[in-house]
Parts: structure tokens; sequence; C-alpha cells
DNA sequence: GACTAAGCGAGACGGTACGTCAAGTCTTGTC
DNA sequence: GACAAGACTTGACGTACCGTCTCGCTTAGTC
């Protein structure tokens, strides 16, 4: 009756090792580069391991994604009350990544992961604070009157992030004013 | 004076023959999958014939995409007088690509391929009509009063794109209601 | 205190199929015309196995080599007491291959097999009987008395050889009769 | 009726460098490794003109061959009276180059050249004086009573040639005494 | 003196093979 | 039975040369 299986049980540290070989890995190299080879040897570990637990290399990107391990920043939106202020909060904490050259180059390592993973993909903007965070705080904004009844807050959010990522597409390499104005014009004052 | 050089000159036809095998293979396959010696096959060509003239994969993307041998549409925004319609028309024309499978993986192998070559990443926007047609008819509305003075235009545009990018990234199948809701919030009538 | 490896075994299959191959296509289609790709494709293997355990060409030739997978015969020389007869047999057996368009060029491969690689340079004439079989029933001549004291065996079995394989490289078609009359002087019996 | 042709004829200077060219990449580099394109950038001169005159790789090495251009030394046969010494001397101009590691090296690259070029197999023994000199020699050594009757004159040059091949194609270091003793093995006095 | 017609340097072209890298699967022996 | 190690087939990489084929120039007769 009892199911009784016999033999180890996943190990805990192969999969931090994979994982943090992984995030080492893409950060250095970006996501091209970056091989099942290399991460096991990285890590110290068959291939696999790797195999058996995560079935391509964008799961993998995917499980360093949700646990936090690719950036070292958090991407909070404060609430004091200041919309405007509280969104450039998490703009800036942003901007300190994709404003640098090897914070766009991981960015778009990133995109490409979303690209072809859709793990990765499902999971981008979450991580990055906007579906949630933002689109919350956007939300309570509608509540204040800071903004008007009616804004589409999800797509407002990914719109800001995807400006971003267009930019780093781009190569553009100064950020900063142009995606501080983009969100002032956003989230300009209701008129009364 | 004139520099003259001898020997045979470059082929039309092998050009020609490279970049239509290119786009064939793009669309049907993606980014990932797409393979000089694919290309090379298809085209009926040497590969040193592909690597003598494109320094990379993504260079011959590059060159489809500025030739416009990638979508069959044309991005332009005409300019009635209603800024909004206006915009609509364009975003339809976007709408119908990415609010699609087939479409949406396009866009998101596009995506993959500006992430890794300069060249795409500069002329993605441009050739989706955002950086010229769209900045151009929303800066003719800043002068017509329906946008407000200093909207940042470019910027404006690519949060636009990029939300659609986002949204593909996401695989969300439905983006054309919370796009148009997105475009409708952002060009919203000044408030007299 | 004992040398554990773990993980899988060279297979044995694969270093037979190579070999097989390689003698098979070395005798079709020659030296030149012998490709690691067309061995892997001929043996049904990957060509990163070849490369794992031989160096080069030349090394697959020598392996074949001592295997004895170039020819059907065995280049024995017998000890019958009467020496001129002994060497004749040995003789025959080589010219049964050299004197013969086939198996001229197979020797011809052979040599250019031996200029361009030092393991089959090596072997090539103990493969053939020279060093070993040849040289032993020369001293054994010696002490017969058949054969003049001070007779530098080794290198007079590579004379013999050397001989066929100037014709070989002369393209000179009729070779017994010059190497019949050669060893006949060469083993001429010592005036009493 | 006479067949008029008009037009620049074959160039001297173009021939000149190609040959010159050959021989230079040949001594430096080997016979593999000698490939056309090297030859008509280091000649200065189109491939096509290569390819005009000279139907192979083989082929040029001939020619070089024939005039001689492969090496600085003639071998020559003396004729002093005395067989022995006459032919030790052509013997040490051969060891002089084959007990050399390059001249082993180019000794080897003639014999890979030989196994796959018809006109440098046919030329080889020729070029190194063993079918004419050699061979005269011994003719006149069997007149003066120092070889016996119908000792297989060109046989026995092909031997010595070919024992000294062989050597080098073992990779043997140190050819000159063997080859000494085999020499004064074949041209030992005719017993009284 | 214009007009062929070839030789020539240069090098683009469709190919073949090179030797390397990594993919994902399978095998072996240890824990 | 999970694990480290690593051999296996497959397929693509980017490079080197092959032998053929234009190009535009220069040079030699012929008309």
């Amino acid at each position: 009756m009892n199911e009784h299986r016999t033999g180890p049980v996943r190990s805990a540290a192969a999969r931090e090792a994979i994982l943090a070989a992984t995030a080492r890995l893409f950060q250095r190299h970006g996501y091209d580069h970056l091989t099942i080879e290399g991460i096991a040897k990285e890590a110290g570990v068959g291939k696999q391991t790797i195999y058996r637990w995560w079935p391509s290399r964008g799961a993998l990107i995917a499980d360093c994604l949700v646990d936090g391990r690719l950036f070292s920043v958090n991407f909070v939106v404060p609430d004091t009350g200041d919309l405007l202020r509280d969104v450039e909060e998490w703009l800036n904490s942003m901007l300190a990544i994709v404003d640098t050259p090897d914070g766009a180059a991981i960015m778009r390592s990133l995109v490409a992961a979303a690209a072809d993973d859709t793990g990765v993909g499902n999971h981008l903007s979450v991580s990055l604070g906007v579906d949630r965070e933002l689109a919350d705080r956007l939300a309570v904004g509608i509540r204040d009157g800071q903004l008007p009844e009616g804004t589409p807050v999800e797509v407002l959010g990914q719109a800001i992030l995807g400006a971003m990522i267009m930019q780093a597409l781009g190569r553009k390499n100064e950020q900063t004013m142009p995606m501080q104005s983009l969100v002032r014009f956003l989230l300009r004052p209701v008129a009364g």
C-alpha cells in the first residue's frame, strides 16, 4: 500500500551548486555561451544530474530568476503617498542596472532567455517587480486620484519596462534621462 | 586617382538567394534553429559566400529587417488629423502580427536576434515604424495640441512597442484589448 | 591505492568498426581520399569518437597495419635450409601484391602514409616481415655459411623492400623479374 | 590554313616565380601543407596561371625536381677506377641530406609526392642520380671485373636508394653507418 | 592604328573536409 | 537510485583549399 522508494533523494547540494553556477556563468558570459556542460563543470556535477531535474537551459535561468539569483537588488515600489517619487524609486533601481554596459548586457541576455523559454518569459516582468509591485502601486494611485480612472495599470507597467528593454536592445547608452521623462509624462498630474 | 579594383564582383544572385533563404527559414523555424549551414543549403550557396559578406547570423537578420523581408506589411502611420485613430491604424497592423501565435513567435525570435546582434537591435524599432513614422506623428500631435508640450515622443513610441514585446515574451495570447486601452490612455485628450 | 576510474569505458565495437572502415576505405580509395568524415560515416560512428582515440589519419593506418588489416597474407619467411628458396618464398608473397596494379597502388598509399605519420613509418618494414622474419632468416644464413660474415642483415632486408617500393613509386609494372634477379644477386653463393 | 595565334605568350617570369615559390614552400613546410593558393600568393601570381600550365600540385614538384630546384647538390658518380670509393662519393652526397632532420623530412615529402604523382615517381630515382649515373658506374664495374657478370645494375641502384628511403620513413636518425656497410657489402670484391 | 585574342593578377563562387564544441542519451561504478 | 564521470551519435561551427569562373588590364600579332 505505502509507496516505498529506496535510494537517495534529490541532492540539495547539487541543486544549489547548479543554480549558483548557472547564475555566475550567465552573468559572466551571457545566455548564449551558457552551456549545460559548462554549468556541470563549474558546479562539479554530472550533466545527467542537470538533465534529470531541468528540461532545458532556459528552465535553469527561470529558476535563477524566481530565486532572485540574477540581481542583487530588490525591485520594490515604496508607498510614501507621492506616486511619482515612489515609481521613480523603482525606476532608479532598474536604471542602476540597465544604464550600465554590463547590466544592459545582462538584461539583453535575459530577454534572449525569455524569448526562447516560456518559463523565463512568464516570470520576467514579475521578477522585475512590474506585474505586482508596480501595478499595485499604480492602482493605489488611481484610488488616490493621482491617476485617471480606467488607467490600465498592468500594461502601463509593462510599457515602462518595455521601453527600458527597447533601449537596451537598441544599445542606447543613456537611458536615465529618457526613462525619467517618460515616467513623468505617464504619471503627469491629472488635470483638475 | 580613382581606386580601381579588378576581379569578379559580388554576385547579386547569391546575395538575393541568401537573404531570401534567411527570411524564409527565420519565419519557418525561428532564430535559434537558424543555422548558416541551413541557409547555405536552402540558398544553394557555399558557406564561405555567406561568411565573406556577413559576419554573423544576426547580421543576416539585420539585412533582412532593413530590406523589409520579414514582414509583408508596411508599418506606416497615416495622418488624417485624428491622432488616436492614426496611431491605432499602426497599432492594428502590429497586432495583426503579434496577436497571432505564429506572429508572436516571429516577434520573439526577432527579439532574440536583437539581443545578440547590435545591428538587429539598432534597427528593430526603426523597422517597425516606431522611431520615425510613429514618433513623427506624435510630434505632429503636439503641434496640433492633441498632446501636451514636452511629450517625449521617441521614448513614448518605444514604450508602446515595448509593451507589445513584453506581452509576446510573456506568452500572453490576447494582446488586442490591453494594447488598445494602453494607447487610448497614453493619447487621452489633453484636459482643456 | 588502486586508481579507480568511474564512467563508461571505451567501446570495443566502435574501435572495431572504425579500424575496419579505415582499412576498407584505404584499400578502395587510397590514402589521399581517405577522410575522417568518410571513415566516420562508413563506420556509423561520430567523428568525435575517432578524434578522441586517434590523433590523426595516419595513426589509424598505423593501427590497421599492426593489426594486419591491410593485407590478407602473412609475410613469413620459412626456414627449409635453402636460403635463396626461403627468401624467394617471402618475395613472392610481396610480389603477389606489388606486381599488381591495385596492389602497387596500395603500396604507394602506404608509403604516403608512412611519409606523413611516424607510427606508420616505424612499423612499415616490421609489418611486411622485413625487420624480423627476413632479417632473422638472413642471420641464420650467415651461421650456415650461406652468407658472408658481417652481412648487414637489417639494412639488407630494407634494401630489398626499398627496391620494391622504388619500383612501385616509379610505376614499373613488371617487378617480378628484376626483383628476383636482385635477390639472386644479393644472396649469391659465397665463393669457396 | 596556317594556325595563327595572337596575344601574349607564356610569361617566363610567372613560370620562374611559381617554381621558385613551390620549391621554397616545399622545403619549408613539406608536401602536405603545400597548397596551390599558398604558391600563388608566395609567387604573386593568380591561381589560374598555375592551373593553366600545371595539372596538379605533383606536377609542380616534378618540374622542380627535373630543374634541380629541390637540392643544392649534384648527384654525380665519379669514375676514378675505384668502384667502391666512387659509389661512396655519391652515397655521401645523399647522406649529407638524408642524415639530417630537415633533409630527411624533405626526402619523406618527396616520397609522398612520388606516391601521389606519376611524374614525380618516374623522375625520382633519375633525379637522385641512381638510374643513370649510378647504374652506369656499376656497369663499368662489371666490365672492370669488380662486379660479377649479370649484376642487375638498375635494380641494385634502386635497392641502395630504397634502403635510404626506408630508413628515412622509419625515422632512423643514424643512416651513415648502416648505409656504408650496406654499400660495402653489395660491392664486396669478387672472389678470385 | 584599331582590332582581336590570349595571358595575367585578383578574387568570388559552389563545394568538401577540417578539427572543435556542445547537445542530449547512455553506461559504469560508487555511495 | 541519485550521483560524478565521461563515452557515445549528431549536427553546427568557422576556416582552409579545391578547381572553375569572371573581371579589367596589358600585351602581341593581324588587318
